[in-house]
Formats: structure tokens, sequence, C-alpha cells
DNA sequence: AGAGGAAATGACCACCCGGTCATTTCTAGC
DNA sequence: GCTAGAAATGACCGGGTGGTCATTTCCTCT
């Protein structure tokens, strides 16, 4: 079941979304298998047979919820790249930057969901999700570059690819610096004041602008 | 219990190893809570209370087995910085990549294991290997980078903290790529050839040093 | 107020888990 | 060949799992 049953989507709205909160909290506390339909049950305080009869199966709720989730992410993404014309390449990089801290602000439940779903394989839907994820990632970075190339504001011997794969893989990790202490790496930035994050995501362009080398 | 009963340390060392390489795959492909007992004893074919016998819990074993597993880190990463010595910088950087590379082509599983305990807080040990991992990325980057600014090769205007951030986050998500594919974010070095991946790896060096800009 | 259908319930199921331990099997020294 | 101690064994335990379904509760319409 990838839909919820009929009987779900007549509920009012405010318990629909209790139910869904809590099952993405549930999720991102212990991933897929380790989370608990009776535990989850125990905290709405409803009857496990109802979630059932919702969602049919742990699967079918991780569907419905998450797929949920995923909606949220549309709208920012499409916004960021509608401001994002007309500015120069670096600029656009910062602010993505800012509008995945923004995300993560507003949904750390589903981006600790992302991050565990990354190396685990037993998540439903990983392979599709995670392919999403690296899509629009593409999709929004790949013009990016070419237009920055074309501009003259980037290399002319730039490997888009290259660049494309560097720009994912630094936005996603600083990202995962914000919200894991381990994956901070001396930077400073998890669990620090907005200001400071701000401060770093700054210079991590500034970096990819300049390079390493004198 | 983090040490192997006696009754363990006395077995043969061929079946010693068998235990533990199985178990090792185990945690490697079903993370700590999904690792069955069980379904490892079966594979050794062995009884499940001689496991027990040796390492108390399925914590104890993993204590052993994993941390075995890191002593093999150890010997790679101190021949490689002794090695790199006298090398310039970017040279270095190249053949830390390849270094890495043969590490996870080495000890597969004990990368995936590392992997899963990124994002999965229920690991044994968990902080203190993380920790260490860290610690000694920090080592091994900070007095590259360091001398790599004393001896002009690299920019003085510098952020030493933020360069070793960069070097380690490249580093271990270029790792990443090799081992799960949708990490591989259109690189294509997922399950592709070494020499193409050792073209990447150069690639990847020679961004870190010109940058972005034109 | 009563009837009919939808929704909620929780006892129950088979299964698997990590862990235990009385018993059996093996091995070494005599 | 016998014996003592070490090692291996697997039936068993309490508990948690995802999932089911007969029953009860609730709501709505006449």
């Amino acid at each position: 079941m990838r839909q919820a049953s009929e009987t779900f989507t007549k509920l009012p709205a405010d318990k629909r979304e209790r139910v869904l909160d809590a099952a993405v909290e549930e999720f991102a506390e212990h991933g897929f298998q380790g989370a608990s339909m009776n535990r989850l049950a125990a905290r709405l305080a409803i009857a496990k047979g109802s979630i059932f009869q919702y969602f049919g199966s742990k699967e079918g709720l991780f569907a419905v919820a998450f797929g949920r989730a995923v909606e949220l992410f549309k709208g920012p993404l499409k916004a960021a790249r509608e401001r994002a014309k007309g500015q120069g390449f670096f600029e656009v990089l910062r602010q993505s930057l800012l509008a995945g801290m923004d995300f993560i602000e507003a949904h750390p439940r589903i981006h600790r969901i992302y991050l565990k779903m990354l190396h685990n394989e037993d998540f439903p839907l990983r392979e599709r999700v995670l392919g999403q994820v690296r899509a629009a990632s593409a999709k929004y970075f790949r013009p990016l570059v070419l237009e920055g190339i074309r501009r003259g504001e980037l290399r002319t011997d730039l490997d888009p690819d290259l660049a494309v794969y560097v720009l994912d893989t630094l936005l996603d990790r600083f990202l995962q610096s914000l919200a894991a202490a381990p994956l901070d790496g001396g930077l400073g930035v998890f669990g620090a004041e907005r200001a400071v994050a701000e401060r770093r995501a700054a210079e991590l362009v500034e970096f990819l602008r300049k390079g390493l080398s004198a």
C-alpha cells in the first residue's frame, strides 16, 4: 500500500498530521527496522490496529509519511532556483547553503531519515528516494555551473561533472556537519549559533572560489 | 565484555579468524541492531551458545570483531604518513586518496560498518570510534596543511581548520562514492575500473588546487 | 429512539530476538 | 581405558515484532 486508506484520508486534518508527524519522528529516531509500530501506537495513544487500518503495513506507513515529507522539499527548492536567477555563481552557491540550513532547521527529522537512509539498505523506497535527491541536485547545480562557465565566472577548463559532484558533496556534507556531531570535523558548526554556521558557509564558498594553491 | 574469553583465545587461529570474519560480515550487511546471532551461528555452523561463551554478548562480539578490524587501519596509515614525507602537498593528497582506495578495496566490510555507524546511533562504541577516526584524520591532514602553507605551496590566508575540514570531507565522501551507488553522484566511480577511479582522484586534487574561479 | 455502517479497538498469532544453562562431547594426562 | 576438566551444544526462556480480526464503540441518518 503506497496510499493511505480512505479511512485515513477522511480523518480530521489535525489527527492526520499528528499521526504522520509521530511516524516521521519514530523513523527518524530509530530508522526503519528499528521503528516500532507498538511504540508508535502507544505514543499516539491510539490502537495499533487503527494504524494498520490506515496504512496496511509498516512499509505503507513509511511511504505515506516520508512521501508527504518529500513534498515539503519541492517548494523551497523551486523558490531557491527562482531567487537565484541573475545573481553571480558564488552568491547563488552561498544562498544555496543557507537554503539547505533553513530546510534542516525546519525539518530536522526528515533530514535525519535521509541520512540514515544513505547507508542503510533496508529502507523502503531507498533507491527511488536517493535517486530523486541526486537528480534534483544535478538539475539544480548543473545549469548553474554551465552558466558560470559561459559567463566567464568559472574556469573554462572545468569539468562540469566534477564540479557538480564537488558542489553536491560539500553541500550535503556541510548539512551533515550541522546535524551530527561526529561529522562536524573541527568546523565548529554542530549545534552552533546560526551566525557561526552562516560565516562558515561563506568561508566554504570562498574556499571553492579560490582553491588551495598559493 | 570487551575482551574475548580465554576459551576463544585458545582456539585454533583459523577458527578464530573464521568467526570474526563472519561476524564482521554480518554487522556489515545488517548493522548492529539488524545483525542476528542466530543467523551468524547458522552461517558458521556452530552453536549459538558457543558464541556467547566466547564474547558474552552481541556487544562484546562487536567490540572484539570491530576492534581487530580497526587495528588493520593503523599500519597503512602510519606507512602513508612515512611515504608522504618530503613530497609536495598535492602529490601527498593524491596518494592519500589512493591509500584510501586501497583500504576499502582490502576491507570493504569494515568500511561499510563505518558508514552505517555514521548516522546510526545504536552502534556500540560509536562515539569512541568516530572520535578516533576524526582524530586520526586531523592528525594526518593538519601538519600537511601547515607545512604546505609554510613552504608556500598553499595560500597564506588559508584557514587551516577549514582546509582540514574540506580535505577530510572530500576524502571521506570520495570513498563513499566508491562504496555506495547513490553517493556516486555522476562521478562514475562506483563499481568502476581502478584506473577510472584513480583518474577521478587526480582530477579531484587538481580541482582543490585550482578552485572554481576563472 | 433505533438501525446500519464506518471506525476504533486490543487480544491474539506466529515468529524471531538476545541470552542462559544443564547436558553432552571432546581432549589430554595418566 | 579411565577420568577430569574444558569446550560445544541446542532446547528453552521472557520479551518484542509486524500483522490480523472478531468485537465493540461511535456517528449519522431516518
